[in-house]
DNA sequence: TTTGTCGATGTAACCGGTTACATCGTCCCA
DNA sequence: TGGGACGATGTAACCGGTTACATCGACAAA
């Protein structure tokens, strides 16, 4: 491995002169600035960025905890923080905790001295005993979490407002027998949705305890619902799901039953992940704006770090997610663009 | 910021001693032990790993270095090489070299000294310059790239191959004049691809000279080649797209047009992102398999590194994508489960 | 009691950079 | 011609760990 001293002894001059000139400092004589380049290049020296960081005190990292790679999401959250932390030419080192409180603790302490800063993303920050292990000597944000606290930043969606919108477009659209389909039990997202979703039943048709069905966010739970709601003869006219993925099994199953979805049932989901674009029908769901919370974040972050530590957080950001209004709640039929004529295709198409 | 002097200190010994206790080594006394790690917790000390690295030589961190961070064949990715980086308790440095092949350099560059390993996804080492940053004091795995060296490893699908396979499939089901929807121009999977379909055919059906319309891999580019095929009454049966994206862009325009996908005009695609599923009709397509590549080239790293430097690179390992069959290439209409009675659920439902 | 051995602990060098400070030579001005 | 100022370069300390080697003390054997 070549090192700095290496290009400064084949250069003829000390490991300082070799850094500064390196480093593009201005107190070098352009011959020997050319004579270090010129060793360095034949000597193919790249300098060792972790011993350079470690007299820095820089790393130009963050670190990005995250508790599981779901599909969409997950994609969705990278490509927000790239986003800005290329902006910024820092890098990201990854860590999945795979949901285990010890592998968070693991990747946290594995981060310290790589890491400018930490973007974490943890069900619960105290029982995963992360609290005290994010120190005051670096800056972290915390995603998607109701912590309050003056140590962190912290960025999240507003879950029961979004619900409350999507409720309201369905009270809109002229449903009234609303059914719930929730996630995982102690999901706080979706415990949230839940919230929102009854606060707005109440106080729009007065009624004051909708079914909520239990449901896991897999696709195949959502599908149990709607067999679940079927098999009961449960008089509903829309069905809500805590996530998209539910929303889609739960549509398979309506369709498969014969069930017009939009103009007989009304089904939404929450999240907006690609699929619900491609669905038949398209499903009505609420956009997460996932990428836009992972690149708050990032900004706030590095505004933190910006101030100097102990870093003072700022107010927590919560963003709103939107309505996206597909046919999947759409009453009347839309039939689309009118088909070119099926002689011309057929005629010069098969 | 607290160090193991610190520690050290507050514990009354030296830092060698603390620098074992913590270790686990042996060569100290229970009471010293219990004394240094007390001290540790009391001032909650985490260790600096960016120093620590520089002695031990090992950064526990592989870095892994992308063209872009598309959407599906990202994640993954990703998902497959955490898989097996998680087992080995690897941590993932990311850089997004946003196509320009100087990113790509500097990313490779500020790596150096962080990570135990790289995995470069770029569609040409040479153009982007990275093959002599390379160097040879760190083992590299090419991701998807048809580099052939003693010095890398190198990690591929066998996209000839599946196109192969997927116009043998096409073929079998009775459709004839099949047309190829290529992908960038400069793309050497799409080159690939294309190279494969026109063997097949030429083989299969002794067309030597079969319709290949340009496309970008983007769902428009997919339209714009269904709609230039129904403009100029092109005679074809069946479309293969040399990915998934331009295959649904294709589906919608031809179904809009009141053609009947499957019977009239068999639809197939390459990749099977998750959309594939869940458009109607599904769509037949090629598994690309990238989470495996991903898993597979970094056991391939990981093996590199654990032979020693300079690492002599295993053999190219190439994967061979697998073919789903799904209803856009079903010549008679297939009309699902048998609907429940429209009856019981209207009567219970509504 | 002396000496040799061995285990626990301390000292200091080292990993590969950066940088404060010292040194040296040149040039300018009195 | 001598002294001061300044710009280029070198020396060495430092970042926070690890570890080879030195040291020290206790204990056993002679």
């Amino acid at each position: 491995m070549v090192t700095i001293r290496d290009v400064a002894r084949e250069a003829g001059v000390s490991v300082a002169s070799a850094s500064r000139a390196l480093n593009g400092h201005d107190s070098v004589t352009p011959s020997t600035r050319a004579r270090i380049e010129a060793a360095a290049k034949q000597l193919r020296y790249v300098p060792h960025s972790g011993a350079r960081s470690l007299t820095s005190r820089r790393s130009d990292a963050i670190g990005v905890v995250l508790p599981d790679l779901f599909g969409e999401f997950f994609s969705e959250l990278i490509r927000g923080i790239d986003r800005v932390a290329f902006d910024h030419g820092l890098q990201l080192l990854l860590s999945n905790m795979h949901g285990s409180p010890h592998e968070a603790s693991h990747a946290v302490r594995t981060m310290r001295g790589r890491v400018d800063g930490l973007l974490v993303m943890s069900p619960d920050v105290h029982r995963d005993g992360l609290i005290d292990l994010l120190g005051d000597d670096i800056p972290a944000v915390l995603l998607n979490a109701r912590e309050q606290s003056e140590r962190f930043g912290s960025v999240g969606i507003d879950n029961a407002g979004a619900a409350r919108v999507m409720t309201e477009h369905l009270v809109e659209c002229g449903y009234r027998r609303i059914a719930f389909v929730a996630g995982p039990r102690h999901n706080r997202d979706s415990a949230e949705r839940v919230a929102g979703f009854r606060g707005a039943m109440a106080a729009l048709t007065g009624e004051r305890d909708p079914i909520v069905v239990p449901g896991d966010y897999s696709e195949s739970s959502g599908a149990e619902a709607a067999r679940l709601l079927i098999a009961g003869r449960v008089a509903v006219d829309a069905i809500f799901c805590a996530n998209d993925m539910m929303a889609i099994g739960c549509a398979g199953v309506l369709a498969d039953a014969g069930i017009a979805i939009g103009p007989t049932i009304g089904v939404a989901g929450f999240d907006d992940i690609p699929a619900a674009h491609y669905v038949e029908p398209s499903l009505t769901t609420m956009n997460s704006r996932i990428a836009d919370m992972g690149a708050a974040a990032t900004e706030m972050l590095i505004a933190m770090s910006r101030d100097g530590m102990p870093a003072k957080a700022a107010a927590p950001l919560v963003l709103e997610p939107q309505l996206m209004r597909r046919k999947s709640t759409q009453r009347v039929a839309d039939h689309g663009p009118a088909p070119i004529s099926q002689s011309l295709s057929t005629g010069s198409l098969s």
